[in-house]
DNA sequence: GGCTAACGATTCAAGTTTGAACTTTCAACG
DNA sequence: CGTTGAAAGTTCAAACTTGAATCGTTAGCC
């Protein structure tokens, strides 16, 4: 590390506002969540894998890396959620280690009544302030970015 | 909300991958950042600018708002790295009710040792994985969306 | 001047995340 | 078969964030 490449001003720029993007994305999108459904983003996001998930389950494991939250951060929240009744937990037939997170018909519903509302808070955040020809674009940059990252990182 | 504009599949993927791509990004400089530095991306975002501000020193709610942080977060940080020595509290002179942030040498001393790891990291998380040519694209991109919001949270 | 509202910052309790340690179960290999 | 290594989940304590309440200070305003 004795030559570094420091960043010039259009690549600080670049990383600035990606920055402050995403962490405005997220606090509104969250904020509109909680006030709208009561739920947090990563409850929302629970709900999202495991509703279109065939049997609405997942096990665990499969949950935590699809979420990118550690295998401990997503046991606590599932006991959570499940004292709130929108999910429950099954042992795994075929592996004796391994749980399912199953969703409950509340938690079905929950997520039926909150997706509208979520939907047009993503609109308002995201969505509307990028032209219709920019969004393959980038979604092409994005996936660029997340792709060598997953690979790093699995 | 009767009617709602459910995403169609461009617009869900553009979200999908907005949302790992940020989470990826922010996990991977984060873990370069304590790796190599002993410090958590907060702590690095404080030191940034603060060294960056006249004489080293902002005032608190300034500081906040720059990060994008609530005020007490803010304050919570500042006391954990004021016990580490790098930064310092002094109150306003010119408002009593106000308090500035100040760097230490030893704050200043251990952004200078972090930044070119922290440069690097960044490189290899975000700004490697997109074009040249795009990053005007994308950095416009950014500040549209962002600015919204901006006033929106303001 | 005195009253009120707003501002800047901190405090506190409750809730959440982190990371390492631990338990149980499976897989492979001799 | 029996051991050894890895995988799936959970647990625990410490670190961290949240949001509401609080405290002192300033700014208007009549």
């Amino acid at each position: 590390m004795t030559e570094v490449k420091w960043l010039d001003p259009d690549e600080m720029r670049l990383w600035r506002s990606f920055l402050e993007a995403s962490s405005r994305v997220l606090q509104q999108v969250e904020a509109d969540l909680k006030a709208d459904a009561g739920l947090t983003f990563d409850d929302y996001e629970v709900l999202v894998h495991l509703s279109e998930a065939p049997d609405r389950r997942l096990r665990m494991s499969e949950l935590s890396s699809r979420l990118l939250h550690s295998r401990s951060r997503l046991t606590q929240r599932i006991d959570r959620m499940a004292v709130r009744g929108l999910i429950y937990r099954e042992r795994c037939p075929d592996d004796g280690r391994g749980t399912f997170a199953v969703l409950t018909d509340e938690g079905f519903a929950t997520i039926e009544a909150a997706a509208p509302g979520h939907v047009t808070s993503v609109r308002g955040a995201l969505l509307d302030s990028i032209a219709r020809v920019d969004i393959t674009t980038l979604t092409n940059a994005f996936e660029a970015i997340a792709t060598p990252l997953a690979e790093r990182q699995a």
